[in-house]
DNA sequence: TGACATTTGTTCGTATATCGCACAAACTGT
DNA sequence: ACAGTTTGTGCGATATACGAACAAATGTCA
């Protein structure tokens, strides 16, 4: 690829909407430039293309995004098979076992939600396709990290803002790639607590025919509820066949 | 604006993204040429710079999205209070009434729905954050053309492409302005079967204290369950109710 | 199979629009 | 009113988009 092929502005436009967060919702043209890095100009020019096009509002101070913004997440979420092929195994796999059931791929080092059968709200935060959290400390994120080569796995390890969001989170790479080993050899992962203090998952890979993992499925329940052994117990067999059965669905 | 603050490369940049859907999601460089209007070499400019940065792959021959372009949908999401604000009392208002609840605004003729508390699945598609619905045949859309004037009304309905779902689907522009403007009087749209045969729904209008409609929330019911009467009588008030509690929460 | 037609992808020179800088203007709060 | 910030603008240097020509792949038919 030559270095022409590459459209600068496009990129620095993309940057300007990824500034937007819930804690930068209204910003202005200096704020823009230095959360992206870009020229006062650059970043001036962007918004007011992002105001033209509607993606965003602009009253003189500040700019907004739009809700004509989601229709670009929405590209992927309807272009791509694998979201809407899950749904339904999802909406299955929350009704037989009364909790949560979402599917994930990962993207650097967080997992995205790419669908979501939610049953009762247990997380203090809501999930919705789209969403994203750590991989380090998240069911999906450590069977995805195990479906890696070792080498991979680490350096995605190393380079994770690994925070301690409960007592019991593993932040050690040495501690969380020896879990994430033992992901690999039992074939799933439970978390318990280190995400949010009394919140369980149980997760499982899902694998293509030439055996790629190409996502991760998980139950979440509450703590207290249930134990770590009762978790595995209960919802392991159900998840493994309900992954077996959408195995089967793919090409 | 002068002119120079437009970056087109930007512009068609989103373009080449929205390109993306159910129906074309592995795209070549002539299709998204000739989907987007550009020239073969713009659309392939602009598919290498998504590549290059992570938001599409290419395998030599088609380009298809990453999760990676969620997180530009996910910046509305997390920077606009009001989905996160909504979240909690849709989550109650379905706990209350034992059906899906759900918020969204309006982008252009569509319904965009930005929260949703969804008890179990009514209607055959998916509905998440980012969906989008079509304003004329549905509850939210009918209540948010509601609070705009007849004039602005009317032109969003010329311009809808009004395909009838249903046989109950009302479809000419003087049938849905009556509709609008009974709405309004009412101050709630009930759709019954309009967009899906077996789905009922309920909507009301959330407004700031301005007055402004900035939103809508409706419930959705299985017709065969229950009568238009019976949707009115038993969910009506407790929607009004939340509303009311969204409006005082609202600046 | 081979030759031709058609479609698709890539490269290139040039006209032109964008970038980044420096400066001017408008605000903000003291 | 003034210093400190933020926003808007003009301009030369530079990078991008266009259109066409070329190259490669694909499809078609005898």
């Amino acid at each position: 690829m030559r270095e022409t092929d590459f459209i600068s502005g496009f990129a620095k436009g993309l940057s300007v909407i990824e500034a937007f967060d819930a804690v930068n919702s209204r910003l202005s043209i200096t704020d823009i430039a230095r959360m992206t890095g870009l020229e006062r100009a650059t970043a001036r020019r962007c918004l007011l293309t992002l105001t033209q096009l509607g993606y965003a509002d602009y009253d003189g101070k500040f700019f907004t995004l739009t809700p004509r913004i989601l229709r670009l997440g929405h590209s992927y979420l309807s272009s791509t098979p694998l979201p809407r092929l899950m749904q339904p195994f999802l909406d299955q796999l929350s009704e037989k076992t009364g909790e949560s059931a979402s599917a994930s791929v990962l993207d650097g080092d967080e997992i995205v939600y790419i669908a979501r059968a939610s049953h009762k709200r247990v997380m203090s935060i809501n999930l919705n396709p789209g969403s994203r959290l750590p991989a380090y400390c998240s069911s999906m994120g450590r069977v995805l990290l195990a479906a890696m080569s070792d080498d991979e796995a680490r350096r995605i390890l190393e380079d994770s803002n690994r925070t301690a969001n409960t007592p019991r989170t593993k932040t050690s790479v040495p501690e969380l790639m020896d879990e994430v080993r033992k992901v690999r050899l039992q074939g799933y992962a439970v978390i318990d607590q280190e995400l949010e203090i009394g919140l369980c998952s149980i997760a499982v890979p899902v694998r293509n025919t030439r055996g790629i993992t190409i996502a991760a499925i998980n139950i979440g329940a509450q703590a207290p509820r249930v134990t770590v052994e009762e978790m595995v117990e209960r919802y392991l067999p159900v998840m493994q066949s309900t992954r077996d059965t959408i195995a089967g669905v793919l090409v």
